[in-house]
DNA sequence: CGGAGTTTTGAAGGACGTCAACATCTGTGG
DNA sequence: CCACAGATGTTGACGTCCTTCAAAACTCCG
């Protein structure tokens, strides 16, 4: 990954963001170019968090490489992962598009690097460029559209289900091709894949050996990978096991 | 209610829109006149629906009376609710906004009366004037962390703290001082509580029951009435009995 | 090799859903 | 005005999915 290196030029970093990156859908050119001249580089250290629940909406991001865990915690110290980030999405759009404090905090699970931009330089290219304010929008909708449905699963399926839900979910965003199967493509405890999905590391252990017992996953320590994503289908949408 | 008649003046609709609704936050006398000059006025009869989960996202709409329920149904048919919109709230602003189909089904739990404007129109509008795409962009921020907190809620908190959530929620929204405490506004089946909730009718009749005989709440059919609401916020964050 | 973090597995218990029956209310038509 | 049907709400008994509690095995890293 180009981005990998502390030293790359802004050209080439120019080139990568100009396909793929839903912030910048239906840019212009020129419009591009001063985005970015706007943004700072940073880089965090895998554990490091990027902002806090309930801090002030100082920055947005765009992540260029790594990933982060979007996390809330209740009063007691119980923890939810709201979702992953990977490279290309952005984070802290709620809170600076809406003016209010982070709803959630965000936790580097990798060394990650990112486009930073002020609240301030953010409503002045929104402003600017509408283009961008509707691409900001649109992924918000998705982002919502994407949150109902798991409150709608929380609601009605059971816990196997919801698992499988969330293992399709990471496999879309972050599933590597290997020889075998799709290997979610970074390190996953059975406690977050339980903080998910709304149970216990204990329940995803369970699961977790069943499914792999069936052939279904496979994996070690930290490592979830799909060996028949048919199989996981069945599951999640609780179809009759096909012969 | 001034909407309630079907003949008001454009002058009439135009003062009562002129404040406390969030969408026109910040927005000058000009835009706010060319806003509404551009929408439809419609009414839709109790149990009507507005628009349909799937859809194709038409238009977005304004309340300006009445009342909407927004929820989902899976393929098995089991239901929840998203959330409820009342008067000055928008409507389908996730659709229209991201250009994807409405994720969600809003149906009128009573007579309603709307302001629309087609997905056109509102491009045009948000185009126009920065100002109303950022209160879009600010509605559904606050929209998101609602959601956010029911997710974590789902996943943490037993039912009765739930249910005391839910309430309080609509307390906010839709509460109506009467002599005796708060009662929520419209007709409230313990079906729906049920949906919004996660849970199913028997356990809210049978946690309203005993909440009655606390005195923490009263109410008849399809209503609630919230008589000690401090007892409920006791519930809804888990206090010590206060003495 | 030791220690911390992660995962597995078993057993017991409980919160809540499911099933079932009944009560209550509302509206409709005779 | 009453009877009836259908929707809504109440309540009890029972079962079960999943959490909680507990302990041990495994893995990685210094």
């Amino acid at each position: 990954m180009v981005f990998m290196s502390d030293v790359i030029s802004r050209n080439e970093m120019l080139t990568s963001l100009r396909t793929g990156v839903p912030l910048f859908e239906g840019l212009p050119e020129e419009a591009l170019q001063h985005a970015i001249s706007l943004a700072q580089r940073r880089r965090l250290e895998q554990g490091e968090l990027l902002f806090r629940q309930g801090g002030a909406p100082e920055a947005f991001f765009l992540i260029l490489a790594g990933r982060l865990k979007i996390g809330q915690t209740t009063p007691e110290g119980q923890q939810i992962i709201i979702r992953y980030l990977g490279p290309r999405e952005i984070a802290g759009c709620v809170a600076v598009c809406g003016g209010m404090p982070y709803p959630a905090t965000a936790e580097a699970i990798e060394t990650t690097w990112l486009l930073e931009w002020t609240r301030a330089r953010m409503a002045e290219l929104s402003g600017r460029y509408p283009a961008i304010a509707m691409a900001a929008m649109r992924i918000m909708g998705g982002r919502m559209t994407e949150l109902q449905d798991r409150l709608r699963e929380l609601h009605t399926d059971p816990v196997e289900r919801r698992i499988a839900h969330a293992l399709g979910r990471l496999v879309v965003q972050a599933g590597r091709r290997t020889g075998s199967g799709i290997e979610i493509d970074f390190p996953l405890p059975r406690r977050d894949l339980a903080e998910m999905t709304g149970t216990t590391l204990h329940t995803v252990s369970r699961t977790l050996a069943r499914w792999e017992a069936e052939g279904i996953v496979g994996g070690g320590r930290q490592r979830v990978a799909i060996l028949d994503p048919l199989g996981l289908v069945r599951i999640a949408e609780d179809l009759p096991a096909a012969s």
